[in-house]
DNA sequence: CTGTTAGCGCATTCAG
DNA sequence: CTGAATGCGCTAACAG
């Protein structure tokens, strides 16, 4: 391989100092625009590329930040990488790929390693580990930049959200301009933000429908599609079966799908099914599912910018909100007439 | 933050020089026993953790490797790169991801660039771009290292496969010992070598089961849920409807499923399904889909191994074969008699 | 606005 | 088997 190009060609070649480059190529200002100019021309030229760990040496940081995950569902994950990974692309920053279990004292001990191994000027927090007791203080204390994904306490916190209860209350909008009146809930994991969030618009949805709250309606579960199926099992067998559920997650709802066709319920005409999130299994499943779907890309882009923004220019991280879409499918349909 | 502990401190509370720790550090000869152990010692007490940059700028090495991925399905890249991560965590090195179209001139292009700025000291080349024309020649002009999974050419490469030939053969296998004579096949995206070597172990199971081939029972695919749905549709309007469908991957049999409820086939007392790969859908979709079992995670952990072993030692890495698993579920049954 | 000097923390010579 | 000097490529602090 031919001899690395280096900052010093680069000056040689503008006829100007490493430093002037340096400047130009961090954005930096006191340059003048002719020298910024001349200056970049030669980087194209040379086709320059800076030395990522001489960089990081000589300026204590790492230009990495690292995404941290539990492993709720695949395809979430990677729709949210795929948009950090955009953004770190724009921005020049590496990123690197930290799965964690939530529970346990093990959590902190294993982000400390991380963060005194690899140096990361900062961590994105994705659900539920957002919430993880004890965790955002010691991350303060460690004096280490963060952003989180949907997390339950958005107060002074830096990352982006979606209105999930204004979403939920959609849904159940949907269900009930469909005449159901039973409708159940399947709540979600219960250390996750969002299965609170979900039930309240569950909740309010039948408010505003003028339909009482009926708690043998409203089942635990965990997000996985066996709690699901389990779930599901529960409801079909009360004796006024319900004429909807709604699942808090795509997974969950696809539970109860499977457990309805097998005991000979057609999905939608005997019960409407419908989750939340719009996983790509969401259009694949029989009958597709009606869900909420989840920019869930641009939330990954959206909350690495936000933190590299706190990191170059502490104080200036936001909570952002982004919008959500209903996505009608064919797993919900007019209530059976009884 | 309390100053960072450096190589220095370690050295002088052993009571050795700096370079006699860096020795114990990398694991090289010429260190006798006891000062390894007690260079341990300190490096334990002081808690003392490398300086990733500056490693790697000494050393000339970034201890990075990159995880090169289209993206064919997020359940297969996630193993995979579960096993990659866990392989890079025991060594002390760190994973970089990159999403890659692997059409067109721009992945040459787009490697060169991930490899100029970030220095990887190799590649995990993942189905098709192992396969891509070009690339590989590439690769060797650059002089860097690579290691793939399950490629096309598997001559003169370091990586892992799995017998996937013998695996389509037990599936026919397994159909035809269901009393099934009329099989059709779907077969995946033309990039692949999977679906190439699939259709071989169809083929040879139609011979050993002493079937004729029957063209119009062979649909093209693409390995997506879409063209299982179309593959599908075109056999079911067949005048003699074939009473197995052997797709060459799970989603192509989450289509035909799909497919197959949609116009009231019932699955498997009317039609069988099967699939390939054992994605986590596989086992939630109704009914519960029969597929071969890939140990995608221990690929990724076998991959990373054989890759680094070629860094470290040129010429030892070598094509490593896994062992698959068919996974009989609910999708297919007994032929219909007729 | 621009240049000069020093050193980040480590591995790598080459001596002992 | 072990140690002292040198520099990887870049940025930070200061000087001009």
């Amino acid at each position: 391989m031919a001899s690395r190009v280096r900052i010093e060609d680069v000056a040689e070649a503008a006829g100007v100092s490493m430093k002037t480059v340096s400047r130009v190529l961090n954005r930096e200002p006191n340059v003048r625009e002719d020298t910024r100019a001349r200056v970049q021309k030669a980087v194209d030229k040379l086709k320059y590329i800076p030395h990522f760990s001489a960089r990081s040496l000589a300026g204590n940081k790492s230009y990495l930040i690292a995404l941290i995950y539990n492993n709720p569902s695949a395809n979430y994950l990677m729709e949210v990488m795929g948009g950090v990974l955009a953004a770190c692309d724009a921005e020049q920053y590496g990123m690197l790929l930290c799965p964690l279990d939530p529970e346990g004292p093990r959590l902190i001990t294993a982000i400390e390693t991380l963060v005194a191994r690899s140096q990361p000027d900062g961590l994105i927090l994705t659900p539920p580990i957002t919430d993880a007791p004890g965790l955002l203080k010691r991350l303060a204390e460690l004096d280490i930049n963060y952003a989180s994904v949907s997390p339950k306490v958005q107060k002074k916190c830096i990352g982006v959200a979606m209105d999930e209860t204004q979403a939920a209350f959609d849904m159940m909008a949907h269900l009930v301009s469909l005449g159901h009146r039973r409708i159940a809930h399947i709540v979600g994991h219960p250390a996750h933000g969002a299965s609170g969030w979900r039930l309240t618009g569950y909740q309010q949805g039948l408010d505003r429908a003028g339909l009482k709250f009926d708690p043998s309606l409203v089942v635990q579960g965990e997000f996985s599609f066996d709690s699901g199926v389990r779930a599901a099992q529960k409801l079909f067998a009360l004796k006024k079966r319900p004429t909807a559920v709604f699942a808090a997650n795509d997974d969950m709802a696809a539970g109860v799908i499977h457990a309805a066709l097998e005991q000979g319920l057609r999905v939608p005409q005997d019960v409407s099914v419908c989750g939340f999130d719009d996983t790509p299994m969401s259009g694949q499943i029989f009958p597709s599912l009606t869900t909420v779907h989840q920019p869930t890309h641009e939330m990954g882009r959206l909350v690495t910018l936000e933190l590299l923004a706190s990191i170059q220019r502490p104080g200036s991280g936001r909570m952002l909100h982004v919008p959500y879409t209903l996505q009608v499918r064919k797993s919900t349909g007019p209530a059976p007439r009884n």
